[in-house]
DNA sequence: ATACATGCAAATCTTTTGCAATCAA
DNA sequence: TTGATTGCAAAAGATTTGCATGTAT
């Protein structure tokens, strides 16, 4: 694990919000001023590939990485806002239901967030 | 509804595959000669935001259109192999778990796909 | 010395957008 | 006719790649 893999690895799992790339990478810098964005794409995509981070993707926003700790998502379908959500964890629940070995799952909770909603109600 | 967006719901609806929208506008051709793959992301895009089908987002991979009834997803987090999951409906007990009303959800199980697994042992 | 990580720029791929032409109510 | 939908081309945005350089072991 190399100097920069470690920093964005720390960035990650101190912050509270889901960043993007963009994001990880403004962070990165001011611990390594010469890093650069594909730097953070290519130690994300590491990161994530070892399973040391999570990956969320939703549609028509850039991927945001997350802590591996198991928790889920609320998702506004409008905005595409995050949030995170402690629930029951299912893992053995669904472990049992299926046939092959489950490394992970993601479990995403759509609604629609107070800010779109109330937008939609004036329109 | 106009007559693209009435074909590519059909065309979603009866496919058993998780679809791109290039694969729908291939399929969506073959019933209007004349379409176009804009068109074909921009239906997909109202029938998506209407309700009517359902968005599978997976990073690195194009999204994929699946009909609206409640299945769940099996995602080889190697090469993005998707496949449908009978498992128990979580509804109710999630909604009991959260506070805001639940539009819907969506259960990803990652696992690694017989083919990766096979091409990971070979190395 | 060697292998790997980095910085940088350019390429790639998916998806969206603007606009003019066309279609349908 | 009037507004929505389409076809088309171009743009936008996110992510990856190739390559030369730098770094660490």
């Amino acid at each position: 694990m190399t100097k920069n893999a470690k920093y964005i690895l720390d960035i990650i799992n101190e912050s509270k919000d889901h960043l993007t790339a963009e994001q990880v990478y403004m962070r990165l810098k001011e611990k390594n001023k010469k890093a650069v964005l594909a730097t953070a794409y290519n130690n994300l995509s590491y990161l994530y590939h070892q399973g040391f981070i999570r990956k969320v993707s939703v549609s028509g926003y850039p991927d945001r990485y997350d802590k591996m700790k198991q928790h889920d998502h609320l998702v506004c379908i409008r905005c595409g806002k995050l949030s995170d959500l402690l629930l029951e964890d299912l893992t053995e629940r669904l472990q049992k239901q299926i046939g092959v070995p489950m490394l992970s799952y993601d479990l995403e909770i759509n609604y629609i967030c107070d800010e779109c909603l109330e937008k939609e109600q004036n329109l």
